[in-house]
DNA sequence: TAGTTTTTAATACTCAATATCAACTTCTTG
DNA sequence: CAAGAAGTTGATATTGAGTATTAAAAACTA
């Protein structure tokens, strides 16, 4: 299995210094994140069903919700599902999402960052966090 | 009952043009909601039942979409729950939420609207509509 | 390798939101 | 204005995402 060593580091280290172990589940729930953009818990239960039947929808959760708390995963709400897109290899980014096939295309902007930061500031708040996300059509779908 | 007539002629519109019917919990619904700043379809059933028991939560479901539909409310899934923002009198805006306290302020910026433009432009999508939310926290909640 | 601790899987459960459907309003039209 | 067509309501069942529970299994540790 050729695995991309940064993320597994980053996850053995979290397991360790949480008292968390190391299961096979996690290593495969990992790898298959891995290799997806925005994934969805239902999606990865579906996949890894067919080669790997024992590996149970609530563990998915947990262990998606395990990523997010090291690090590796962001948690995004879309519509009534959650999905999770792979952060550790990338910078913060947003989304432009086509309304109509549903296509995610990714950007990340230094100015309206700063802008973000400014009216915060403007309020009194000092921003954690953020989410940007752009609906419309995207080129195909206009015509 | 003093009603707002502009959002009353907005919703009547609406029913109008789409084979709808004005009913006495559309009336109540709509004068209850345009009281409020951030909804919830629970939180409006609460405060219904009290006056009126007669209000089922499917029909405060129902109306708050219909209010969607009609533009006059705009929804906003904000941790498990969905949220009714009331958008008929105001700009398009987007929230500052505190982590913390819950705390929501609306702001706009048209600086940042612009750059979402250009970044659309850039990558081929035509923009419907957005969503921005910065969270952190409040000044009172830093201390 | 034995023992302690965490994890898993299956299932039950929660909670927001939607679907169903008979009874009831509202609108329309004669 | 009465009567019928069409849409709406409310009670309840249902869906669906996500979490809690718990006995059995796996992983770490000494």
């Amino acid at each position: 299995m050729s695995r991309n060593l940064k993320e597994f580091t980053v996850l053995k280290d979290h397991l360790g210094k949480h008292q968390l172990k190391l299961t096979r589940q996690r290593e495969r729930i990992l790898a298959l994140f891995l290799k997806t953009e925005h994934v969805t818990a239902e999606h990865m239960y579906r996949s890894l069903s067919k080669r790997d039947p024992h590996i149970g929808l609530a563990t998915i959760y947990r262990t998606l919700n395990l990523f997010c708390d090291a690090g590796l995963a962001q948690a995004r709400h879309f519509g009534a599902q959650t999905q999770y897109d792979n952060v550790s290899h990338k910078r913060h980014h947003d989304h432009l999402i086509c309304t109509t096939c549903g296509k995610i295309v990714e950007f990340e902007n230094c100015e309206i960052e700063r802008l973000q930061e400014e009216v915060a500031a403007k309020h009194g708040f000092v921003i954690q966090t953020h989410k940007l996300e752009l609906y419309g059509l995207c080129s195909r779908c206009q015509r």
